[in-house]
RNA sequence: GCCUGGGUGGCGGAAUAGGUAGACGCAUUGGACUUAAAAUCCAAUGGGCCGCAAGGCCCGUGCGGGUUCGAGUCCCGCCCCGGGCACCA
C-alpha cells in the first residue's frame, strides 16, 4: 500500500531529531574554511508575515548547500528586541513591555521552527537583555572619551505620535518611518554619534563592495552621503555689521563666480535678522523672515518651488571684479547645508535664474557653450554646463572645468577662500525620549557636568517598575529610583540621562555578537570574531539599504578604530530579497492581504511553503502571493514523493550496491537520463552559487518529469532510476529539507542529509551528451541536426549540407559564407 | 531634475559569453480513470495565414533607428513603470 505524503508527521520528526542530535550548532575549526551566512534579525512584533518566511528560507537554502559544500557554516539567528512598539502595547494593554516582548519571541521561535530553518539556536541574541546592551553602553562611553559621541542642542526631527526624536535616516518625505505621522522641528540637546567623520570612508568603500552589494543599495548610500567637492569663497561686506566683515560662501562652481549678480542667505541664518537693521528694509526683512520660519518643511518645500526672497538693503563686494553685490534672504537657502549662504549666478543656475526673473535681477552670462552665444535676454533657462568662461578677467578664454581649478588656485593664493568638501549627511541623532530602549549611560553633576558611568557600573539597567500613561514625556524621568544617583565623580546628588539608545546602535553589532554570543568579558572575543567575520553573505530586505545597513558598516569601523577587531566592513556580500505582496501591494492588516503563514504550514507544510518562495519569483524581486501557485508547489512535492514510492521496490531489485554501468553499457533511454541527471546537479549547483533559486527548482521538476517517462528495463536501468530518484532527492534538501531526509531514509539511507556532503557532476557524462546543432539559412532556423559530440567542423558542415530540408532553401543559390559555432549551429549564407 | 532597477504569452517567469525566444510553474481547454466528484495521468495552449492531412509560411521580447551571417541580449535616440535623493548651491 502506498504510503502518502503527509508533510506534518515529517516535519515534526525530522526537526525533532535535528533538534536531538545538535546538527546546526557549530565552533570553531580552523582547519576548516569558515562561512557566514546571516539574515536580517527580526523585530519581535508577535508573530512572523510571509516576508520573514522568503528572508529566512533563502538564507537557510545557503546555509544548507555550503555546508554540503564543507564550509564551517556559522547560521544565527536572535532578537532586535527594543522599540516602541511594545511601549505602545504597556500604555494600550497595560502589558509590560518586558513581558510583551519575550512572549512574542517564544511565539516566534516556535513559528521559525516549525519552518525547519537550520540555526544555531544556542547563539541566540535578545538585545534588550541587560548582558547584550551593557557592551554598547561601554562602547558609548569609549565613543565620548574619543569625541565620537556627544552632546549638543540642535533642531530636531520630532515625532509628536511617537514623542521621540527621529533621525535624519528614520524620517520619509517629512514622516516618522514607523508611524508615519508628520514630524515637526524641534531645538532640542540630544546626544549624537559622529558619523560625518567617517563620510569619506563609507563612501570608499562602497568603491570596494562593487559586485558584492546590489548595486542600487550603494547608488542609495552615495546618494545619501552626498558629497560635493567646491570652495568656500569670503565676499566682503560694504560695511561691518555685527562685527562681521564678510559673508562665507560654498560654491562647486568657482567658475561662474564672475557672473554673480546678488547673494543669498538662508532666513535661520543668524545675520539674516541684523542685515537690514536701521535700513528701510528691515521690518520688511523681519517679516519674512518670520513668515518662512513659520513654515513646516513641508509647506517650504511643496510650494510648487516658488522662489522667494527680500533685499535686505546691505551689499558685499565680488573679490574678483570688485562689483557692488545686494544681499537677499531667500527661502531657498538651506542653513543645514554649506555655510547658510550663496553666490547667486542666474546665468548658469536655474534656482538663481527663476529668483533673478521675478525680481528683476541682472543675468550676466559668464560660461559660453562652444560654437554658441548665449544672450541673458532670450534665455529660458539657466545654462548650466560646462563651456568657455568668458567675462572673467584673466580667466576669460579658459574652458570651465579648467577653469574651476584655476579659481579654486587664485583664491587659496589669495587668502579669501578654501577648498571644501561638504557631505549631505548628517551625524546620527541617537537620543530617544522612550523606555524600552538601552539607557545612556551618563549622569549629570552640578558640580563635574556630564560625567560617564565608570565600566564597573556597567550596566544601566532598565528599571522594571515603571508606569505606562501614554501621557508624553519620558517614562523613565519618573522613576526617582533611577534618576537619582550619586556622581561617580564626587559622589555628591547627581541625575541620570533618562534618554535611552536608538534601536539602531543595537542592530549596528549584534552579527558580531554571534561570534561569542555568551561571551563576559567584553563586547565579544576577538579570536572568535576573527575566525567567523565578515559575514559572508547577508540577505535582507531593501528597506534598510541606508538606515541599518549605513550605521552597522559606521559601527564595524568605530570598534575598528578602538582597537576592537580589525573589519573594515561587517558585511562582505549582500543579497536584498523583494518583498512578498499579494494584488499587487504589500501585505498588510489594513488592506486585508494578509497570508499567514501558520495557515499556509498547516495546510501544505514548510517545504511547500519554502518551495513556494524559492519558486515563485527571483530573489532580488518582488513576490507575488498566489495561493494557486502554492498548490503547485505542493503538488511538485507530491509528485517526487510518489515517485519515490513507486520506485522504490523495482530499485531495491535492482541490489543495492551495484556500480552506475558503464555508459557504453547502457540503453539509449537509460544513457540520455544518467546524462540529464548530471546536467541537472550542474544547473542546481550553478543556480545555488548565484543564488538563482527559481530555476534550480525548475530544473529538479524537469528532472522529475523525465524521470516519469522513463521506462526501466532490466537490471542496468534500475540502477540509472535509482541514481535519478536519489538526486532529486539530494538536490532537493536545501531547499525542503524535510521531505528530503525522509524520502532519503526511506530510500534505505541510515546517515542524514545534513551531514552528507553535495552532488558532483560527471564531466565526462555531461560531455558525452549528444549535440544539437540548429541549422540556419541566413540566419533563420530551417532545420537541425543531432551530431556526436567529437564532430569537427568540417563533419558539421557536411551535416548541414546534406540536410533535405535545408537543400530545399540553399538549391540555386550561390552560397556565401558559412558560419560555424562549436557545439551550437551553422548558419549558411546565401 | 539627478541616481538607480525594470518593460518578454492570459499570469509568475526562463534564455549564464551575441547563437533554436517563451524552459519550469500557474491558469485555461480537451481526453483517460470514476456511477459521479476530488485527486491523478495524458494532450493542446504567443499571434496570423496556407493545407483534407502530414506539414509549411509570415509576424513577434515597450517604440524608432543602427551594428552583425545572426540581436530579448550590443550601440544611438525615445516612451512607460518601480525605487531612492532633492530648493544641497
Amino acid at each position: 500500500m502506498e504510503v502518502s505524503y503527509d508533510p506534518q508527521w515529517i516535519e515534526q520528526k525530522w526537526q525533532e531529531i535535528w533538534n536531538e542530535k545538535r546538527v546546526y550548532e557549530v565552533s570553531e575549526d580552523p582547519s576548516r574554511e569558515k562561512y557566514y551566512v546571516l539574515e536580517m534579525f527580526p523585530y519581535p512584533s508577535g508573530r512572523i508575515h510571509m516576508g520573514h518566511v522568503r528572508n529566512y528560507t533563502i538564507g537557510d537554502v545557503v546555509a544548507r548547500y555550503k555546508r554540503a559544500m564543507g564550509f564551517k557554516v556559522l547560521h544565527p539567528i536572535g532578537w532586535d528586541a527594543f522599540g516602541l512598539p511594545a511601549e505602545n502595547a504597556a500604555i494600550e494593554r497595560g502589558i509590560h513591555p518586558a513581558k510583551w516582548t519575550y512572549q512574542n519571541i517564544a511565539q516566534m521561535k516556535e513559528q521559525l521552527k516549525r519552518l525547519g530553518f537550520s540555526y544555531d539556536w544556542t547563539r541566540e541574541v535578545t538585545t534588550c537583555d541587560p548582558s547584550y546592551y551593557k557592551w554598547e553602553q561601554m562602547v558609548f562611553i569609549r565613543m565620548l572619551e574619543r569625541g565620537l559621541a556627544y552632546k549638543k542642542a540642535s533642531v530636531v526631527n520630532w515625532c509628536p505620535s511617537c514623542e521621540t526624536v527621529l533621525a535624519n535616516e528614520q524620517v520619509e518625505d517629512e514622516r516618522c518611518w514607523r508611524c508615519k505621522s508628520e514630524v515637526e522641528q524641534k531645538e532640542m540637546e540630544g546626544w549624537f554619534f559622529k558619523i560625518t567623520d567617517y563620510a569619506e570612508e563609507l563612501l570608499d568603500w562602497i568603491e570596494k563592495l562593487k559586485d558584492r552589494w546590489p548595486e542600487r543599495v550603494l547608488a542609495m548610500q552615495k546618494n545619501w552621503i552626498g558629497k560635493s567637492t567646491g570652495v568656500e569663497i569670503d565676499f566682503p561686506l560694504e560695511e561691518e555689521i555685527d562685527g562681521e566683515t564678510s559673508l562665507r560662501i560654498f560654491t562647486t562652481r568657482p567658475d561662474t563666480v564672475f557672473g554673480v549678480t546678488f547673494m543669498s542667505l538662508a532666513p535661520e541664518h543668524p545675520l539674516s535678522e541684523v542685515l537690514a537693521k536701521g535700513k528701510p528694509q528691515d521690518k520688511g526683512v523681519l517679516e519674512f523672515i518670520h513668515r518662512v520660519r513659520g513654515q513646516t518643511g513641508i509647506e517650504r518645500v511643496s510650494e510648487e518651488a516658488k522662489k522667494e526672497g527680500v533685499f535686505t538693503g546691505a551689499y558685499c563686494i565680488n573679490p574678483f571684479n570688485g562689483e557692488r553685490v545686494p544681499i537677499y534672504i531667500a527661502n531657498f537657502v538651506v542653513m543645514e547645508y554649506g555655510t547658510g549662504v550663496i553666490m547667486c549666478v542666474p546665468a548658469h543656475d536655474q534656482r538663481d535664474f527663476e529668483f533673478a526673473k521675478e525680481y528683476g535681477l541682472p543675468i550676466k552670462v559668464v560660461i559660453q557653450p562652444e560654437g554658441q552665444e548665449l544672450n541673458p535676454e532670450d534665455m529660458k533657462n539657466a545654462y548650466e554646463e560646462p563651456g568657455i568662461m568668458v567675462d572673467s578677467g584673466e580667466f576669460s578664454g579658459l574652458p570651465s572645468e579648467i577653469g574651476k581649478e584655476k579659481v579654486i588656485e587664485y583664491i587659496e593664493s589669495k587668502g579669501f577662500g578654501k577648498r571644501q568638501i561638504n557631505y549631505r549627511l548628517r551625524d546620527w541623532g541617537i537620543s530617544r525620549q522612550r523606555y524600552w530602549g538601552a539607557p545612556i549611560p551618563i549622569v549629570y553633576c552640578e558640580g563635574c557636568g556630564v560625567v560617564p558611568v565608570p565600566d564597573k557600573d556597567l550596566p544601566v539597567e532598565l528599571p522594571l517598575d515603571v508606569e505606562f500613561t501614554g501621557k508624553g514625556g519620558s517614562p523613565l524621568s519618573k522613576v526617582e529610583g533611577f534618576v537619582r544617583v550619586m556622581c561617580p565623580k564626587c559622589g555628591r546628588d547627581g541625575k541620570r540621562e533618562t534618554d535611552t539608545m536608538d534601536t539602531f546602535v543595537e542592530s549596528s553589532w549584534y552579527f558580531l555578537r554571534y561570534a561569542s554570543p555568551d561571551y563576559d568579558k567584553g563586547m565579544f572575543d576577538g579570536e572568535k570574531v576573527k575566525y567567523w567575520l565578515p559575514v559572508d553573505q547577508y540577505i535582507g530586505g531593501i528597506e534598510h539599504a541606508i538606515l541599518h545597513l549605513l550605521y552597522a558598516r559606521f559601527y564595524t569601523k568605530v570598534l575598528r578604530d578602538l582597537g576592537m577587531c580589525d573589519l573594515d566592513e561587517p558585511f562582505l556580500n549582500l543579497l536584498t530579497q523583494g518583498m512578498v505582496i499579494k494584488d499587487g501591494a504589500k501585505m498588510s492588516k489594513s488592506l486585508g492581504n494578509i497570508v499567514d503563514p501558520d495557515d499556509m504550514i498547516a495546510k501544505y507544510g514548510a517545504d511547500t511553503v519554502r518551495i513556494f518562495m524559492l519558486f515563485a519569483s527571483p530573489v532580488q524581486k518582488d513576490l507575488d502571493w498566489s495561493d494557486e501557485g502554492i498548490e503547485g508547489a505542493y503538488r511538485f512535492l507530491n509528485r517526487v514523493w510518489r515517485l519515490v514510492y513507486d520506485s522504490r521496490k523495482r530499485i531495491a531489485d535492482s541490489g543495492k550496491n551495484v556500480e552506475t554501468p558503464l555508459m557504453e553499457s547502457l540503453g539509449a533511454q537509460s544513457r540520455e537520463l544518467l546524462i540529464r541527471v548530471h546536467k541537472t546537479i550542474k544547473k542546481v549547483t550553478d543556480d545555488l552559487e548565484r543564488f538563482q533559486f527559481n530555476t534550480a527548482v525548475a530544473a529538479i521538476m524537469e528532472l522529475l518529469n523525465a524521470v516519469s517517462r522513463f521506462e526501466p528495463n532490466g537490471c542496468e536501468d534500475m540502477v540509472i532510476l535509482r541514481e535519478s530518484v536519489e538526486a532529486i532527492v539530494r538536490l532537493l534538501y536545501p531547499m525542503a529539507p524535510h521531505i528530503s531526509e525522509e524520502l532519503w531514509e526511506s530510500l534505505g539511507h541510515a546517515e542524514s542529509l545534513v551531514d552528507k556532503p553535495w552532488m558532483e557532476w560527471d564531466r565526462e557524462i555531461v560531455g558525452s551528451a549528444e549535440m544539437t546543432i540548429v541549422i540556419q539559412v541566413n540566419g533563420k532556423v530551417r532545420s537541425q541536426v543531432l551530431m556526436d559530440p567529437d564532430s569537427d567542423e568540417e563533419e558539421i558542415k557536411q551535416a548541414a549540407f546534406s540536410d533535405e530540408r535545408v537543400k530545399s532553401y540553399i538549391a540555386g543559390k550561390e552560397i556565401k559564407r558559412v558560419i560555424v559555432v562549436p557545439k551550437k549551429l551553422v548558419n549558411i549564407v546565401v
